[in-house]
DNA sequence: CGGTAAGCTGACGGCATGACAGGACAAGTA
DNA sequence: TACTTGTCCTGTCATGCCGTCAGCTTACCG
């Protein structure tokens, strides 16, 4: 499926070239964030990594694309979010564990990949759509888990029936995914990380089962 | 208090100077909405508004300088979102009101500014005290009227008093700044607007007050 | 030891940046 | 009308990044 990299010229990149690719994707990535994202320039990323800026043009078309083969990479770790909630039970105490486990995976992958994913989220409200999908692929099988949820706590008639499941679960998910982003705004504002955590947890089980979490 | 504008060599700025600024201005919030932040640049800008590069170098630093300027003025037209909660009851009909005015008012306001909204976030996100400060200028007296209101809940006993009210008010203002920027986002995979609404105004009702809202 | 393809870079035209000096212009003065 | 003054704008220039190409070096293979 993955087909081998290759250069922008087409040719295929062999041991030492992947290296070099790979490389130039790391320093891109210290770049991001020291830097803002406007002031990335190719010459830095190049100096940085060692080599020179013609060398970064045969493996990426520009900055964006090499961030976008960033996200990439970034995507499949956050596959993982999706074990926190996929099949787990939202009755009870089990429920409490799944909010709270979903929170803490937000926010640990968030502090992870933060520069990146500033960027992705930028560009996806920029609206495009590459940038989009990658979001997407992050956020969509958490949110459709919890849509799942949702609609199973609708049918037990915890939640009103005219609300959409999808409008509640993104709704959540974009908290989190927001709270995540600046968490080092609400620390240096007065709100410490331990007192963000249950916050989120307790909005979380609320939205999705009607109900607060049992103590 | 707002002391003449004055050129960043030093000169106060004239009618016709004042006139050119704002019309460097308003080109620059119109590129931000049609192309990508990074690629904005200030001969763009000085091309549309019909002059020269030097000229907008005459009254601002470089983009980012324009652009606190922008997100400036739009902060003033945020402190309108206040009056959509300070001083008002959440008790019964009134809380649900509140509640969908409020939302209302976040996603008309982003719908208004989205591509000033975008750069404050990346610049708040990355750091940058003065967009930082511009951010909270819009959301911390919202929070603020929120955080009293959780409060009050608390005294009520309907929210576990070891819940930090900041951390709750900060996460629901979080959520509804988030989607509010990502609404083309949500429409574009099938959530609708009309969905989207009821299910913010719920979740906010229910974050505030413990309680969902009445029928 | 050639042949071939991968890997890298120097160099170049093009464009944006940012600074300056000086020209254009409006308004007041005589 | 001519002159003065201070504001306002721009031509121009040095600098530096962008993005491309031809061509050199390196690695691998028979």
């Amino acid at each position: 499926m993955t087909g081998q990299v290759r250069t922008v010229d087409g040719r295929v990149a062999g041991r030492r070239g992947q290296a070099t690719r790979q490389k130039l994707l790391d320093c891109l990535g210290e770049m991001l964030s020291t830097s803002p994202y406007r002031d990335v320039k190719v010459i830095d990323v190049a100096r940085k990594a060692g080599t020179s800026p013609a060398t970064f043009y045969q493996y990426f078309p520009d900055v964006e694309g090499a961030v976008l083969e960033l996200a990439e990479e970034m995507a499949k770790d956050g596959a993982g979010l999706t074990d926190l909630v996929a099949g787990r039970s939202w009755a009870g105490k089990s429920g409490a564990a799944v909010a709270e486990e979903l929170v803490e995976g937000f926010l640990s992958f968030w502090r992870k990949h933060d520069a990146i994913l500033r960027v992705v989220d930028l560009g996806a409200a920029e609206g495009d759509k590459r940038f989009y999908k990658i979001r997407m692929k992050i956020l969509n099988s958490v949110t459709n888990s919890l849509t799942d949820a949702v609609r199973e706590q609708q049918a037990k008639g915890r939640i009103d029936e005219d609300l959409n499941p999808a409008g509640i679960a993104g709704s959540l998910v974009a908290m989190l995914a927001a709270v995540s982003s600046h968490q080092k705004g609400f620390q240096s504002w007065g709100v410490k990380h331990a007192d963000l955590k249950p916050s989120l947890t307790w909005l979380l089980h609320l939205g999705i089962t009607g109900r607060k979490p049992p103590k």
